[in-house]
DNA sequence: CATACGGTAACGTTGCGTGACCGTAC
DNA sequence: CGTACGGTCACGCAACGTTACCGTAT
């Protein structure tokens, strides 16, 4: 039995937050103590493990708690969750190509922790690919890992037509050999 | 002159978005009609344009305010911004891991988006790149792009210490040549 | 006169943080 | 008796969306 924010410590939360997941009704302390305390067993302290996981997925407390309920769909929901975080990665690739195209027009750009397409060719390059490797390399990732090769290479700040022009050839020429 | 949601509708806007940007003194119309009606001039059209880009970069209606009241530091917000997205983006990588720790867990992962460590080893392998070109792709990656190196591998669900030490690892081998 | 637009104002969203004001444990 | 904890409100945050209710343009 621990009192509220004896648990919260333990988890890293703040003591806002467990009265938060009370009112809620998603974390409820299984007892009182005489002074109306809210007091914690170990049972509460495992299904607050369970929350902190799926918050940890980036997960809604609304979702968490239908999961806790009845955990059928589990997979069915983070299975969205990650289509929703591709998404979430799409945008701030996006927004980092804007600061980046107003960063580069005002020449100040010099050495940012984010990858084009110039510089990823001029790693391979480096590396001692030849264009041909490059575009072999394009192919093979499209065939393993389709829409990772496409996430990839919007990720360098490739335009979306692009992109479907690159992923089109590399099918094409899949399918040849 | 045009009304708000003219206005609006010319640039993807909702007519509520526009009363907001009002509300807390980010775009006033230039005018008002006999009726009361807010009225946009040209003026008014280029700032919210501006407004438009840098919401696209993702920047709080705050901060944008006082970039569009003096541009002074303009660059050094568009580069906190710039960390802030990485930031966000190691985030989000972070809890597609835990997912996939959690789908994996119940043998419910099959094709996702998302490229691991072993997958992209696969691709380069498929492409013809022997053990020895993928150290040296690290090392040109470390070299040409360190930061962006280290994102990457992270990218690929490889842990904080591993990425390090391969990092150190590339470096060493760059400084040898 | 209908209806599509304009105005203001207030409340809802998410996941808590912060503060007030009060009782309790040590 | 101090002070560190507990309790319950209630409000604040970002960026709007969504009513509601009323006036205006056509």
């Amino acid at each position: 039995m621990q009192t509220i924010s004896q648990l919260a410590r333990r988890f890293g939360l703040s003591r806002s937050a467990l009265l938060y997941y009370g009112r809620i009704d998603l974390l409820q302390p299984s007892g009182r103590s005489a002074a109306n305390y809210r007091l914690y067993n170990t049972a509460d302290e495992r299904r607050l493990a369970q929350i902190c996981l799926y918050r940890q997925a980036g997960l809604p407390l609304q979702e968490i708690r239908s999961l806790l309920h009845s955990s059928d769909q589990q997979s069915q929901i983070l299975t969205r969750r990650l289509a929703q975080l591709n998404q979430e990665m799409a945008l701030l690739r996006e927004q980092s190509r804007v600061i980046l195209r107003l960063l580069k027009h005002r020449r100040m750009l010099r050495q940012t922790r984010v990858l084009d397409k110039q510089r990823w060719v001029e790693i391979l390059a480096a590396t001692g690919l030849s264009e041909e490797d490059m575009h072999r390399w394009h192919v093979e990732f499209e065939r393993m890992s389709p829409e990772a090769h496409g996430d990839f290479l919007e990720g360098l700040g490739i335009s979306k037509e692009e992109v479907s022009a690159i992923r089109r050839w590399s099918r094409e020429q899949g399918a040849k050999r």
